[in-house]
DNA sequence: ATAAATTTATAAAAACTATCGATAAAACTT
DNA sequence: AAGTTTTATCGATAGTTTTTATAAATTTAT
């Protein structure tokens, strides 16, 4: 058995289909089939069923798949492990963010830290909380970007830089008269909010809940903030946006902004990456790029943070 | 890179000599120098310190060989996995064993279990409960055989069978008018316990504890039952054995015994393994085998188990 | 300090294996 | 039923692992 044959037979199972799976491979499909026949006969099992077409995996097929993944994925280890005892900064390196951070936190380091570290070949997936977090526990990526406290044990969240929550009033609205906003004031009845599962939305409900006794159901969601924001232009209530979403609007549009009394509350953005801390190096390096960035943009001392994590346990 | 070439680095980190390594391994010495060279010039590492005799692993090896290890096993397990499909009962499986369950419950099974499932090739190892969990986490040990419950996340537990605690009460203890024991007559102070680490200690000082307030300090610890039947004979105290070991004593020694009223003490004796189930035929067989030469030997009802883990979180 | 012994590295030859191109066989499509 | 797509088989070839033989380096013993 060696590792090629089980690359082999991944490529197999992810393409039901010899001929492609060896064009990905970069080999003739002749050889991709020898070698998997090979492997099949040294297990003395089928892996795949051929009799029909497309080729479907037996059941042994499909528990063989699950463990070749796992000793694929572990034997690409050993070439990170080594880069990172040599203190290379290269090679790929995935990283996931929320997509209420990425518009705004990305273009701010993604220059910078591609022209520091020419070598590292950065792949950027925007993923919600809850897949981010499957996908570092499956190694799928090496690190993200998500609104903090988690508090999930295999993981290590370091704080990137805390994020103030800004109001978006319309003119005609009630708290419009307010010089500054206190959560106490906030109704989540009248705050037009992203759709379920962006932790934003969670953020925002934990601080009506912290005034309120609050029950689950809104006017509205939506899934970015310039549709909230025209929603609430046209009347349907107020909405609030993380500081950086808020400077980034227009001049007309920043006059509808309405700032929270000090401390504001904030939401708090941190690297995350997996306890087994397998590429160290360049997460180290992610992450001092970005908050040498952030560290112009935002300047808070006192700001109260809120949780993203509901507390119905979802 | 090739699962042989880390094997072979697994051989030489093992035995610090390729030679011997070789030997281990069944090649010659130059094959597994030359492969274990090639596999450090794909990586561009040193593994091994070949300058001094003997030869000593690299910063950079060390990692290496922890995350060779992982993929040799896992690369091993396809093999489980291909046997449970198929239901073969075969293969290695190594069983750990408490000191305290060894001697009497091992030549009871043993034997029957090697002649009805010859192809198994057993490997017995004493192990205290708490290595036996480790072991059981990193993949050392199929399963083990230990006094539950342990309530730990990843293991499950099959319960064997009930095992009564018995009293050894020589002629001049002040218990010996006793007809039966209780557990309210016991003073921790006056038995005689095996050293610490065995569960079965634990055990007799969470029985005591149910009845008395308990001040953690004792009279003696000894590490086998017949120094403790002895050290009561000379008039030390009293002790407490399981079932089993109290009827494998001699006549003699048997008129000092003492049952509890009913329900009786006992603790519980189960088959733990990891919950990912690898080599799950061979360990229901081998559950099979004992529960069915154990009902012979032990037969209660009523019996009242006495935890073996400390409460104080040892 | 030098010789002997042990251990690792190197070199050339032999055995073995992965890969390829060409082609046959099987299964599916129309 | 013919054509298309997909997988298996075959022989040739290039590449790799392994072995035997031997050299180089290191340690131990005299």
């Amino acid at each position: 058995m060696t590792i090629t044959q089980l690359q082999y037979v991944l490529a197999v199972a992810e393409y039901q289909n010899f001929t492609v799976a060896a064009e990905k491979s970069f080999v003739t499909q002749p050889t991709l089939s020898m070698q998997v026949q090979k492997l099949e006969d040294e297990l003395d099992v089928r892996i795949f069923d051929r009799s029909k077409k497309p080729i479907s995996i037996t059941d042994a097929g499909k528990k063989i798949v699950a463990q070749a993944k796992n000793i694929v994925n572990e034997a690409k280890r050993i070439k990170d492990i080594v880069d990172q005892e040599k203190g290379f900064i290269g090679g790929e390196f995935t990283l996931g963010i929320i997509p209420t951070v990425m518009p705004t936190l990305l273009p701010m380091f993604l220059k910078t830290f591609i022209n520091k570290y020419p070598k590292v070949n950065l792949v950027i997936r925007e993923q919600n909380t809850d897949s981010l977090i499957r996908n570092l526990q499956d190694g799928h990526l090496d690190a993200g970007i998500a609104a903090t406290p988690l508090d999930i044990e295999f993981i290590t969240e370091r704080p990137l830089y805390y994020e103030p929550f800004v109001g978006y009033v319309p003119p005609s609205h009630r708290l419009r008269k307010e010089e500054k906003l206190s959560p106490e004031d906030l109704d989540i009845h009248d705050i037009l909010l992203l759709e379920d599962g962006h932790c934003f939305r969670e953020g925002v409900v934990n601080l009506c809940k912290a005034s309120q006794n609050f029950e689950d159901h809104f006017h509205l969601q939506s899934g970015s903030f310039e549709t909230l924001v025209n929603l609430a232009n046209e009347g349907l209530g107020m909405t609030l946006l993380p500081y950086l979403n808020a400077v980034d609007l227009d001049e007309r549009k920043k006059s509808n902004l309405k700032y929270f009394e000090e401390p504001p509350p904030a939401r708090e953005i941190s690297l995350i990456y997996h306890k087994k801390e397998l590429k160290l190096h360049i997460t180290n390096a992610l992450r001092e790029v970005i908050a040498s960035v952030v560290r112009g943009a935002i300047r808070f001392q006192d700001v109260k943070i809120i949780s993203p994590v509901s507390k119905n346990g979802t």
